[in-house]
DNA sequence: CATGAATGAGCCTTCATTCAT
DNA sequence: TATGAATGAAGGCTCATTCAT
């Protein structure tokens, strides 16, 4: 069973119950914390309690689900980004700004001590992020290759900027953070690139690095 | 009432018994997530619930002294920081590394929305955040100021850098996240710095644009 | 209607169905008590719920139907006992006897509450109950003129014994449970044969004692 | 630690509130079926469930709390038996009326398959039956000696028939309900003691053969 | 008709908070 | 004043029953 094709075969209603349930999760698991009623859960799914436990029999099985959804789409984005992009520095590019269409899920996802430990426990999930990692390493190699991305940080390094800009940033109001999270991201670019810079510390850090958890 | 000599007054026991019940909330909250019950803090701390809700009438009042011990001692850094410095550039190096100290227990503060509005709401916590708001925006004219830092930045962008940092980086072994933190606050450095770079988008943010909230 | 011919129109697959389910609840009500999940017996019996409420309309009616067909196997064993065995006395072992039979279903009757009160309600059950009760009587009643059984008990005595037969002896080996059965009814029907023995207290208890209820 | 002096150590009112709990449990059990709410048996013993929670943290534990409350005053009785009657045929018949007072929550403790599984787990229960096993042991063996207690019978033989006694008889009136059961156990007696009878089938059921389950 | 999805009432259990000791 | 027992509201979850497919 490939990424693409999850999850088919459901009544047609079902199906649709199914994806409501996960939308009204992400909605709230990100409004309220990962701690929302499973009731209210179902309520904004327009669904009864018990739908909600038919389909994902607790609550575990519902972030381990966002979480998948999160990281397969992770995994399809950076497929697309090293394929069409001209250049890895614009793969890398894509790669970082990506994170702002998957952030409310990932956020919730590092919230609760449940939450992450389902991250870490579900294999399904890890192995979408093994994959991504790997596309990762290509496009840090090659932009290296390139001379568009500084030769002394590795895809560990990447891979952590990347997760910081997973998080909700502080500004509150919408006009400000339209542009502050670009800003931001452009600020992390201009530090990735290959200009004279200060050295860093220590060593590359490699997707292995963050693997070994 | 200065930042400095608050709580002073508190008979020698009871003060340990506060200091204790403090701590041990700051590990649980750490360890367990925000909703760590009551009676755990409590027994962490080696006393019973009573004297907890006898220091701290409810959770709300619990989180809030966190923030507040938080908040003052960025303040209290972040002063340091600018009077002891020979550079606005090392103020603002100071700053970003400062992050690592107060992570822990802003991390917890931005976990649940209980502990969100706390933090929105407590007005000491608020005055020490903007106290300290108004001393980077000091060090960033500053550093502008003396070329180091580059112009089209403002305080609020920098801010949002470092509220980055004050989250936990993904989960990795302990001897890759000890220089991977540092490599990371270097590359953010390097990206802020005043060298040839790609021009940011939008305006540059202020400290008011973050202080609307 | 005689007890003979009940149920019987029904189409074939309609019945094999009626029949699977009943056996099926049989086997979970006495494995794993009165509040097996509806769902599970219909899982055992191979349909769906939906087929299986159509048959039963709630629990109480699958319960009183187990009750039926116990009771009315009971009252033809009593029928053929009285009928076929030579002395009034055989008759009455065999009557002891029967109850290793219906042990199973009977046990699942007394147990839950609600099930005690189906068995309370159901006309046909007691009416079930009532005609093997008046069965006893007469072979009571020819067992002592027979001076086979001690003058001194009554059909209600005999009955209380025997329903005290149809409960679970404490769990052990099969091994031992196969001849300990049969032991503790030789034993009980030593105690209530005509030798000279204890005087009983209070007086003979009726067949009309156990009605009453 | 002795049977006699467990649980000592509880604030007064909490012993109190424990003896009440206890106490609307069995009762409730008795009536209800051993599923009845918590709440219920809260309500009757005049707490909240909080309290009822704090005391016994699952069903489990209040079931295995009456197990053993039954168990441990049946071994009580069964000392005081042995050591107080005269004979030890005598000694068998207050064992046999012994049953009487421990009906009501043994009766519960066979009902569910949650139940049946605490008593067999218990390792105090077990301890308790086990002892009241080898005092019943030595009984039978004197009153076999004796002359009064037929040869051929085991202290499992006898064993059963008292656990047959300690469910609810049928009778529904208290008014026969008081005699009935005397005379049920006067018939065991008179089927258990040393005159002709029929001969056994199998062989004399032992203690061990029980305690093997 | 059979199926199994949906519903929601109800019970179990936890825990914040209060209060007697 | 410190303790921890008691309370009860609130949320998790199950399952009897109904109903769309």
């Amino acid at each position: 069973m490939t990424v693409e094709q999850e999850e088919t075969r459901l009544r047609a209603d079902a199906r649709r119950n199914r994806d409501q349930i996960l939308a009204a999760a992400k909605e709230l698991f990100a409004d309220a914390g990962p701690d929302v009623p499973m009731e209210e859960i179902a309520r904004r799914a327009g669904v009864g309690v018990g739908t909600l436990y038919r389909r994902f029999p607790d609550r575990t099985s519902l972030l381990r689900e966002i979480a998948r959804d999160t990281f397969r789409s992770v995994l399809l984005e950076a497929r697309a980004a090293e394929e069409e992009e001209p250049t890895a520095w614009d793969a890398l590019v894509r790669f970082l700004r990506l994170t702002q269409k998957v952030k409310l899920s990932v956020q919730l996802a590092m919230l609760s001590p449940l939450a992450r430990e389902v991250l870490q426990e579900d294999p399904r999930t890890r192995e979408f992020r093994r994959e991504a990692l790997g596309i990762l390493d290509r496009i840090v190699e090659h932009a290296q290759e390139e001379g568009t991305l500084r030769p002394d940080v590795g895809p560990g390094d990447v891979t952590i900027m990347l997760s910081l800009l997973l998080r909700e940033l502080p500004p509150r109001s919408a006009a400000v953070a339209s542009f502050a999270t670009e800003r931001c991201i452009q600020l992390m670019l201009d530090g990735l690139s290959a200009r004279p810079g200060t050295p860093l510390p220590g060593r590359a850090v490699t997707s292995a690095d963050l693997l070994m958890e």
